[in-house]
DNA sequence: CGTCTATTTGAATGTACTCAAAAGCGGTGG
DNA sequence: CCACCGCTTTTGAGTACATTCAAATAGACG
């Protein structure tokens, strides 16, 4: 259950085995069936989740009922609404498994009882902000600048794994283009080669 | 010089006057002219900088030799690359000063000082990381469903402060719309009131 | 197998873009 | 202090890209 999460955390950070041992006490398991909720619009995000296996999507729902999925998940990626998690508010996201899934839970308590332990924990935290900074940022630049089928090229190159789990429209949610739009470029793509 | 961080930080978090004090002791001042650059592509982002006065935009170069500018910020803002600061890579922004500034440095070194001596800072950082994460993410929500109309209309209802001081098509170039657009929704908002 | 949902295809529309040129504005030097 | 130059903003015309709405096809699940 948690070989997944040690290899994520010694890629970035070393630990001892001891300090290892130490976060099984610390993460709590949980599993998800195909279509239940992590979060839902509303409620409090307590936790932030290592997805051991599985994948989900967060998604938020516009005043015109739509819904825009803001992120995926699979294996070896953390989700959860962080501002709602730091501030203690109410998030406006909800996290859905989109297979069965199993993770890892982490709560505010959790992390700061591995800070304590384990001060190499720090770095690994800094590193995993710091991707989420650039892919926030990189995912910004490519809605402003980039065309509906750049957007769907630079995703599928990036995420391919993603692309092959996630139904069509969803992707083209996250995207912010219509479905119909990427079924087109998708034709257009495998028609030019 | 530190009367605005100092209010700035004490909405956020309560420090004794001693400790404000010396907060003097770490932060370093830096004037710039109109024009001048805080940060250029390929440096390393060695601070975050707060704006005691003046105004100053984030922005990249794309391939096509065409800027897009991230971020703005003005008086009580924090401006830097995070990623660079964090990571110690060189950044892909450039910072500039739009109007005569002064600002207020922190550099790694001068952030661990204040947390060893400030434990309440700790509750201010995070604070600044959950608004910058908060506002990170409405802005890519905007960019996704939003039209040009709605994106300048959410901007200017924000950031009135800035609207007035920068000119038109950098704002254009941060909505990620072309100036001429820009121009023609002003002028219909213009006639329909 | 049948139903429900996802994807594809088509036609018409609309929003924002490009390119080009005119008008407006501000800063600078004579 | 005014005239000029350069940059910003505005306006116009034509175009491209993506959307909407509608319907047909394909695929998944019970």
């Amino acid at each position: 259950m948690f070989d997944l999460l040690f290899q994520h955390i010694v890629k970035k950070a070393s630990l001892t085995p001891n300090e290892l041992e130490f976060l099984k006490t610390v993460f709590v398991p949980k599993k998800l069936r195909k279509r239940q909720y992590l979060l839902q619009e509303g409620e409090v995000s307590k936790y932030m989740a290592f997805v051991n296996k599985g994948c989900l999507r967060a998604y938020t729902i516009d005043e015109t009922g739509r819904e825009h999925i803001v992120l995926f998940a699979i294996e070896e990626w953390w989700i959860g609404d962080m501002y709602s998690y730091l501030s203690g508010e109410p998030s406006t996201y909800n996290i859905e498994a989109l297979e069965d899934s199993e993770l890892l839970l982490l709560d505010r308590n959790g992390q700061e009882k591995i800070l304590q332990h384990i001060p190499a924990f720090e770095k690994f935290q800094r590193i995993i902000l710091e991707n989420n900074y650039i892919a926030t940022h990189r995912r910004i630049n490519n809605m402003m600048t980039k065309t509906a089928e750049e957007k769907y090229l630079d995703f599928s190159s990036r995420y391919p794994q993603i692309v092959q789990r996630v139904p069509q429209h969803m992707i083209a949610s996250y995207l912010g283009i219509t479905p119909e739009t990427l079924s087109r470029i998708r034709k257009q793509i495998a028609e030019n080669k």
